[in-house]
DNA sequence: CGCCAGGCCGTGT
DNA sequence: ACACGGCATGGC
């Protein structure tokens, strides 16, 4: 008889991060001082290194435009020059004005009344949002208004198929997208302390570090903590 | 120089 | 429903 999996690819998936935190340690994710920085972080680095993003940063930083304030008082053209070095400026320009424009319409231009309300709600509201889709509005969600849901990017895409945690690999699309995020759930599933808010975040934060360092596009997976894994799951 | 980056959207099957 | 190309810029 085939050996059976001894694990669930939901309890491989927290195995990898209990490994992760072991080599990367703690994250202290998102890197932004204000839930407003979160929420511009989370649109410029869309399809865009973060370097390139904090370029932007300090562009807006040094413009005074790192407030809801600071942004709205600023012209399309004037916001559209700052962010350029973070690409898709044509884009991200009247995406985040539209939040801006979202939050004076409708919650009194307030971060804090738009975090109370109800988690499938409001992600709604904001996948509604233009050049909003499911992981910007997740990041957003979880790492600015402290909701407890996961994020999952490209790096997890690659390790999840990768490592065929998944029957069919996740492909680049709202489906796969959620296949990730339902599997996340499920590897963090029954946290006694209820402190899934905290896991998910640690646990993105910590794809993004092994993502960045060792898997790109093209597989590279020498060097990486979970490559042990990836031998173990090809038997 | 060429490849790539912490996606999203419109269009064509 | 799904694949596919375009979107912009800068780092390495």
């Amino acid at each position: 008889m085939k050996t059976r999996a001894r694990h669930s690819s939901a309890q491989r998936l927290r195995q990898m991060h209990d490994q992760l935190a072991k080599a990367y340690g703690l994250q202290h994710w998102w890197p932004a001082k204000t839930a407003f920085e979160v929420v511009l972080g989370a649109y410029l680095t869309q399809n865009t290194a973060w370097k390139s993003v904090e370029s932007s940063l300090a562009n807006l930083s040094a413009a005074g435009a790192l407030t809801i304030e600071g942004l709205r008082a600023l012209s399309m053209e004037e916001l559209r020059a700052l962010i350029r070095p973070s690409g898709f400026a044509t884009r991200k320009a009247p995406a985040l004005k539209a939040f801006i424009d979202m939050l004076d319409a409708e919650f009194s231009s307030s971060l804090d009344a738009l975090a109370a309300e109800p988690t499938d709600v409001l992600r709604l509201r904001l996948l509604r949002l233009p050049v909003v889709g499911p992981e910007t509005a997740d990041a957003i969600l979880l790492y600015a208004l402290r909701h407890p849901v996961p994020v999952a990017d490209e790096y997890l895409r690659r390790i999840v198929e990768r490592h065929h945690l998944l029957e069919a690999a996740p492909g680049r699309n709202r489906k796969g997208y959620e296949s990730l995020v339902q599997l996340t759930r499920e590897a963090f599933a029954p946290d006694p302390n209820d402190e899934h808010a905290r896991l998910f975040n640690e646990f993105h934060a910590l794809t993004v570090a092994v993502g960045k360092a060792h898997c790109g596009r093209s597989a590279q997976c020498i060097g990486c903590p979970l490559a042990a894994d990836l031998l173990q799951s090809q038997l």
